[in-house]
DNA sequence: GCAGGTACTTAGAATAGGCACG
DNA sequence: CGTGCCTATTCTAAGTACCTGC
């Protein structure tokens, strides 16, 4: 089978797409036939193949665009008589608003946030906007709130959720297909495409991450007035709910958008827009690593002259070059400013003094800068780093005289190093050092670390841990997984019965092999038998315990999110053609369907 | 230069779904 | 043939980046 490979080349301002025929033969190309007896064309076919095609100019980003508009969270459902909110030890009857706010509430009533002060004044403020004057008349300390009986009853919800009979169950599965057949797709230049997010934002509290000031206010409920809709200016508008109206139509094909509204809590504009799968998220995400691939050309002479530039005689200079380095080492976030109403995270521009320790000497390093800050979603980073002696005597002097709660970099912000970057190489940015450095480790980490004589179980745990020291270099954390331990043990288990079976097997086929030599044909084929079976268990025990190693390793450490967003997938596509990996071993149906185009694109001789 | 606005990518948690196992 | 567990998917917050108008 024959597909098509495209290599994209700089040509003036555009882009032109090149196409090159190529033979590929290995696992990837054996795909499900794709077009049936009938003629007809599968879903796949549908989709355009925009990495065979030519590229648009501008910023013109469709020119049709058709859909239903999004859905709108179900109406808000009155809970039983029997269900009752108390309050001061007495039950009291609430109005529906003001019961759908304590609803919010009581559905996180065993969640971490409610153990917060900052959730609960804000929840409470805002839950007191909901009640009418006589209501707030009597509600007035949020301590004599019980919302017990309410958290009982979605607990017990829940539960029959669960407990569904097959039909029941099968019954809502298929409402929820047609409801995806019927909004959860547009039309879009003349190709039906998957949208991302078609459903609007249930109400509910609002669920800001680390010590965000916000976290626990109510997030009201979206109307079709507080939408604005983008389509092609030609197709059909979606009808807004019977009696409502959008807040606005617009054909703007410069936005890839298709609904949006401002949310309440934080007044930002939340968005619809297209599934991953999508030729215009596709197509930017093709581009984006084509960009970290021409940074790689010209990293060397970068690193050369920010080096250089650390001893700049202006300290604005010397400011954006150690920030620099420091991106490019650590893969550390531009860090744009945020507002006092946002949780204090940092990233490496804004990087206060409080968030660097600089030691002359540490555990047997020299020159070790210590980081230790809030990143995004408020997750700790912290590192322990030795530095170039130029770097640490910079860091001294931008310390000197200042106190906790300065900057840093305090002639330095992510608009005067993108400024510069940009000078540096067409379309680089801060984060295209992140994206390029952990696709270059991803590939430097495969080369190294496959074996390729080793097992596919073997090879993919090599995958892992290649996809593993990207995780930790992005700093990719989770938190342990529920019943990480218990898990564990139960693979212990399993690994310690597998043991168990080897060795009954082996002392049977030791039996059996000395009956062979003196015995008969059938003996013969019996101790055969029986060592095949060995052979099995011994590899099903090896698969268990490279299991057990993965997951341990993998405790803390997330590699969803690099296997998405940083990782040019064409790296992994090549390495499974080279090494005779399933492509489906390391991508799930989402990301093989995300990446495609990759799997189109990249033979086994791929580099990124 | 900077404040505010817009559009898009990146992020971990929550939840749904499906599959292996007894 | 459930059920308990793990993986996949969904959800939406939180980033980056760049534009505009002073």
């Amino acid at each position: 089978m024959r597909w098509l490979a495209a290599a994209v080349f700089p040509l003036g301002n555009r882009r032109l797409c090149l196409v090159f025929r190529q033979q590929l033969t290995t696992v990837i190309t054996n795909r499900k036939i794709k077009r049936r007896k009938s003629g007809v064309f599968t879903d796949e076919e549908q989709q355009s193949r925009w990495w065979e095609e030519e590229k648009r100019e501008d910023g013109v980003k469709w020119s049709t665009l058709e859909h239903k508009g999004p859905v709108f969270a179900p109406p808000y459902e009155r809970v039983p008589r029997n269900v009752r909110f108390f309050y001061d030890g007495k039950p009291l009857d609430l109005t529906e608003e003001t019961e759908e706010a304590a609803t919010f509430y009581a559905k996180m009533l065993n969640h971490d946030y409610c153990t917060k002060d900052v959730f609960n004044n804000n929840f409470f403020k805002d839950f007191r906007k909901t009640m009418t004057s006589k209501e707030k008349e009597i509600i007035k300390d949020f301590r004599k709130c019980n919302f017990q009986e309410m958290f009982e009853f979605f607990q017990a919800e829940s539960e029959k959720r669960k407990a569904a009979t097959k039909e029941e169950k099968l019954v809502k599965k298929n409402e929820n297909e047609a409801l995806i057949k019927e909004y959860g797709f547009c039309m879009i230049d003349g190709h039906k495409e998957k949208i991302g997010n078609f459903r609007l934002e249930p109400p509910g509290l609002f669920r800001g991450r680390g010590e965000h000031p916000k976290m626990g206010m109510i997030k009201r409920r979206i109307q079709a007035s507080d939408v604005s809709i983008n389509c092609g200016k030609d197709s059909k508008v979606p009808p807004p709910p019977s009696g409502s109206r959008w807040k606005e139509v617009r054909h703007d094909n410069t936005v890839t958008w298709l609904a949006s509204w401002i949310e309440n809590v934080q007044g930002q504009v939340k968005y619809i827009m297209l599934n991953p799968s999508s030729k215009l998220k596709g197509e930017k995400d093709h581009i984006k690593y084509e960009t970290a691939r021409r940074l790689d050309k010209v990293i060397d002479k970068i690193r050369a002259t920010y080096r250089d530039e650390w001893k700049s005689k202006e300290m604005r200079v010397r400011q954006r070059a150690v920030a620099l380095y420091f991106i490019d080492k650590l893969a550390l976030r531009a860090g744009n400013e945020k507002d006092e109403d946002q949780a204090d995270t940092v990233g490496c521009c804004s990087l206060r003094v409080e968030h660097v320790q600089l030691h002359k000497e540490l555990n047997g390093k020299e020159n070790v800068v210590v980081f230790d800050f809030p990143g995004k979603d408020s997750i700790r980073y912290y590192n322990e780093v030795e530095v170039e002696k130029r770097v640490f005597k910079n860091l001294e002097l931008f310390m000197e005289h200042k106190k906790e709660g300065d900057d840093l970099f305090d002639r330095l912000n992510t608009q005067v190093l993108n400024e510069h970057l940009k000078e540096l190489m067409e379309g680089l940015t801060a984060k295209v050092f992140r994206t390029y450095n952990a696709s270059k480790t991803l590939q430097s980490q495969l080369d190294l670390l496959t074996d390729p004589s080793a097992t596919v179980p073997e090879k993919l745990l090599a995958y892992n841990r290649a996809n593993r020291a990207v995780a930790i270099l992005c700093n990719h954390q989770r938190s342990v997984p529920k019943g990480h331990q218990k898990s564990m043990e139960n693979l212990k288990e399993k690994i310690k019965a597998k043991r168990d079976a080897i060795d009954d097997c082996e002392a049977e086929y030791h039996d059996l092999k000395k009956a062979a030599k003196r015995g008969s044909m059938k003996e013969k084929i019996n101790s055969d038998k029986k060592g095949k079976q060995l052979e099995r268990l011994k590899e099903q025990l090896k698969k268990l315990e490279l299991q057990e190693t993965d997951r341990d390793e993998n405790k803390t450490i997330a590699l969803g999110t690099s296997k998405l967003n940083y990782l040019d997938p064409r790296i992994s596509v090549a390495w499974c053609k080279k090494n005779g990996v399933p492509i489906e071993k390391i991508f799930n149906k989402t990301q093989r369907t995300k990446f495609l185009w990759a799997v189109h694109m990249a033979d086994e001789n791929y580099r990124f």
